[in-house]
RNA sequence: CGGGGUGUAGCGCAGUGGUAGCGCGCUUGGCUUGGGACCAAGAGGUCCCGGGUUCAAGUCCCGGCACCCCGACCA
C-alpha cells in the first residue's frame, strides 16, 4: 500500500485526555479514534491489527477443534430473566425496548444465547462435546470507561463456550482453552501471566486468567516470585507475616475526643497501626455482622460476600440502633451481632478498639474468638500461604479469561440432554474469553519507546515500510516485488521531508524500515529494526532475497 | 454514585470585563530532501450549551452537558 493514497491520520502531539502510553501512541499513530466515552472506533492501520490477532485466534480455536459461529449482539430480554441475569447485571447491560415496547439488552457475553441455541438442537449425549466460538462486538455499560482500549463499553470479544456430558469432558475442554490462550498469547508476543481469579457475575467452580503485567493495569495480583503463586487479589490468600506484641496491655477505657479512623487512633495513641481492631459493621440479610481486622489490613469484600452473602454497609442510625456510636463502633459488649474475626486478629495479643461510646476506646482488648475468618485483602509483604515466601503486588491488565461454569445456566435454563442411560442432564458448560482490544493495547504498554509503537511481527499492521528519499525507480521496484510475498507499505510522499518519514514509520512501529536514499550511490539501500538491535546495508540486487529472509525469520520468533 | 480537573481554529495551548490569539497542521506559490526544513501569501471560530449581571462577557454569577483522572463498581 502507498502511504500516499492511505488514510493514517498521524499527531505529532499527544491528544490532550490520554493518560496512559497505549492511549497515546495508539491515537498519535492513527491506529484508532474515540467517539463518546468508552466507545472506539478502529482506522486502517488499528483494524490491521485486529484483523491479525484475530487470523492468530481463530487459527488457535481451530487447532482445538473450537468452531466459529456468530451469535446476534441484539438479545431478547425472556432469556437473561430465566437465568437471572437480566436484574443480576443490572445497570452495567444497555437495555433498549422495540417499536412495541418489548425489551432486549445488547449482549454483554453470550452464556444464555449458547444455551438457547444448545437447549433447542443438542438432545444426545451423541451430539457432545461442542465447542463454539466468535469474535463480536459486546456490549457494557462500564460505570467508569479509562485508559483508552483497557476498559471501553463496546468491545471486540472472543467467546467460546464449551459443552460436555461429563466434567470429565469439561476438565478436557478448560484445559484446552488453556493450551489455546497460551499459544494464542505467545503468538501475540506477549509477556503475560496465568493465575486464579474470581468468578464474579460469571458463576461457576473455577476460573483462571490471564494477564500482562502493567502499571497500566488496574487489576492487582498477587504474586509469589519463589513458588510461582499467583492469584487475583480479590481472590489471594496469604499468611499474616507477624504476631504483634501490643503496648498497652491493662484493659482500659480511653479519652479519644473525635478520633475515630485507624490513622487517627494510631496517631493520637502512638501505636503502630497492626495494634488496633478495625471494626465494621455490614447488614447482609438484615442480620448485623461486625467484621474485624487488624488495622493494617483491608476488608477483601469479595471474601467476605463468600462468608455472608451479598451485604449493605451499616448506616449511622443503624449503629446507634446498636447502642454504639459511628466512628467508635467495637466488639466490647456489643449486643445481637455477629463477630466475623479475620485471622489477622489472631496475630496479636491485645488490641484496641471503639468503645461503642463517643469519644471513647478500649485500649488492652484481649483478643480471643472462637473462629476466625479470611476476609483479608492481601497487602505487600505477606507471607505466600504456600510457601512461606514474602508475596509481591503487582498491577495487571487481564487479556482473558477461562471458566468451568459447570450447570450454572444449564440448569437455570434447562438445557438437558438424554444420556446413554436414557436420563435426562444438564450440559456441563465453561465459557472462555479474549479482548482483542485489550491485546492490541497490552501489546503497546509492553512494547514502546520515546519514539513510538514497537509491533511484534505477528500482529504488525505489516511487515515492512519502505522508506523513499531519493530513490523513486529503486523504492518502487523493492516495493512492486515484495508486495506478494510480504505486508509491506511504501512511504511515497513527495512532500514531505525525510524526518518526518522516519518519524511515522517509528510511531506506527513497523518492524522493518527500508530506506532508499543516499546509499542508493554506492548501489545499496539500508534496513533498520524498529527495535533497534540491528541495521543492515544491502547491495540493491540482493535486497528482495534479504528482506523477504528477515521477514521470515522475524516471524519464525512468534511460531510455537 | 462521591471527589478532583478540563472544555477557545483540525491538534496542542495562551488569553488581565473593552477589536479572537500563538505553535503545529491545512491551501497556494517558491525553495529544500537522511531524523518532525525554510520564505511568502491565505483559509479556518456556536470561545461546550442555556440563562443572568453589565454600556460591554471567552473572562463574572447560576444551571446544564461532554470528556479525563482518583475512588466506588466491574469476566
Amino acid at each position: 500500500m502507498r502511504i500516499s493514497q492511505m488514510f493514517i491520520p498521524t499527531l505529532r502531539e499527544n491528544p490532550q485526555d490520554a493518560e496512559n502510553i497505549s492511549h497515546k501512541l495508539l491515537i498519535r499513530g492513527g491506529f484508532i479514534r474515540q467517539l463518546s466515552s468508552g466507545v472506539f472506533m478502529f482506522l486502517p492501520l488499528g483494524w490491521r491489527v485486529i484483523k491479525k490477532i484475530y487470523k492468530i485466534i481463530t487459527e488457535e480455536m481451530d487447532r482445538i477443534g473450537a468452531q466459529e459461529l456468530f451469535l446476534s449482539a441484539l438479545s431478547p430480554s425472556q432469556l437473561w430473566k430465566e437465568s437471572g441475569r437480566w436484574y443480576s447485571y443490572g445497570d452495567d447491560v444497555f437495555k433498549v425496548k422495540d417499536r412495541k415496547n418489548r425489551e432486549y439488552l445488547l449482549s454483554p457475553t453470550h452464556e444464555e444465547i449458547i444455551s438457547e441455541i444448545a437447549r433447542k438442537n443438542i438432545h444426545s449425549y451423541k451430539d457432545l462435546p461442542q465447542i463454539w466460538y466468535q469474535v463480536q462486538t459486546k456490549f457494557r455499560d462500564e460505570p467508569r470507561p479509562r485508559g483508552g482500549l483497557l476498559r471501553v463499553r463496546e468491545f471486540l470479544m472472543k467467546d467460546s463456550y464449551s459443552l460436555d456430558a461429563t466434567w470429565e469432558g469439561l476438565d478436557k475442554s478448560y484445559e484446552l482453552h488453556r493450551e489455546a490462550y497460551i499459544r494464542i498469547f505467545k503468538r501475540c508476543g506477549l509477556k503475560f501471566i496465568h493465575l486464579k481469579a474470581s468468578s464474579g457475575l460469571m458463576g461457576g467452580s473455577q476460573s483462571e486468567e490471564f494477564a500482562i503485567i502493567s502499571d497500566a493495569g488496574e487489576d492487582e495480583v498477587v504474586i509469589c516470585e519463589n513458588c510461582g503463586y499467583s492469584a487475583n487479589v480479590e481472590v489471594a490468600i496469604s499468611k499474616v507475616p507477624n504476631f504483634v506484641n501490643s503496648k498497652y496491655k491493662q484493659f482500659e477505657k480511653v479519652l479519644t475526643k473525635d478520633i475515630t479512623t485507624v490513622e487517627e487512633v494510631s496517631n493520637f495513641l502512638n501505636v503502630s497501626k497492626d495494634n488496633i481492631i478495625k471494626s465494621m459493621l455490614y447488614y447482609s440479610d438484615n442480620k448485623p455482622y461486625l467484621v474485624l481486622i487488624r488495622g493494617d489490613y483491608d476488608i477483601n469484600e469479595e471474601k467476605l460476600r463468600n462468608i455472608i452473602g451479598e451485604f449493605l454497609y451499616a448506616t449511622d442510625e443503624d449503629i446507634i440502633r446498636l447502642n454504639s456510636y459511628p466512628g467508635f463502633i467495637g466488639p466490647y459488649k456489643l449486643e445481637n451481632v455477629q463477630i466475623i474475626a479475620d485471622e489477622s486478629i489472631k496475630y496479636m495479643d491485645y488490641g484496641i478498639i471503639g468503645a461503642n461510646e463517643k469519644d471513647y476506646h478500649f485500649v488492652g482488648y484481649k483478643t480471643n474468638f472462637e473462629n476466625y475468618y479470611d476476609v483479608r485483602k492481601v497487602k505487600k509483604g505477606d507471607i505466600c500461604a504456600n510457601c512461606g515466601s514474602e508475596i509481591d503486588i503487582k498491577k495487571v491488565i487481564e487479556i482473558g479469561h477461562i471458566f468451568k461454569l459447570g450447570t450454572r445456566y444449564s440448569e437455570s435454563m434447562k438445557v438437558y440432554f438424554q444420556d446413554r442411560d436414557g436420563s435426562l442432564k444438564p450440559i456441563i458448560m465453561g465459557s472462555y474469553g479474549i479482548g482483542l482490544g485489550r491485546i492490541m493495547a497490552g501489546v503497546v504498554e509492553l512494547y514502546n519507546d520515546e519514539k513510538g509503537i514497537i509491533w511484534p511481527i505477528s500482529i504488525s499492521p505489516f511487515d515492512v515500510i519502505i522508506i523513499d528519499i531519493e530513490g523513486g525507480e529503486v523504492s518502487n521496484m523493492i516495493y512492486e516485488k515484495s508486495k506478494n510475498n510480504l505486508d509491506v507499505i511504501i512511504d511515497d510522499r513527495k512532500d514531505v521531508s525525510p524526518g518526518v518519514k522516519f518519524n511515522d514509520a517509528d510511531l506506527i512501529g513497523i518492524p522493518f524500515k527500508v530506506i532508499v536514499g543516499k546509499k542508493l550511490r554506492k548501489n545499496k539501500i539500508e534496513i533498520q529494526r524498529r527495535d533497534g538491535f540491528e541495521n543492515y546495508e544491502v547491495d540493491i540486487n540482493n535486497s528482495i532475497e534479504f528482506i523477504e529472509k528477515l521477514v521470515t525469520d522475524e516471524k519464525k520468533k512468534f511460531e510455537i
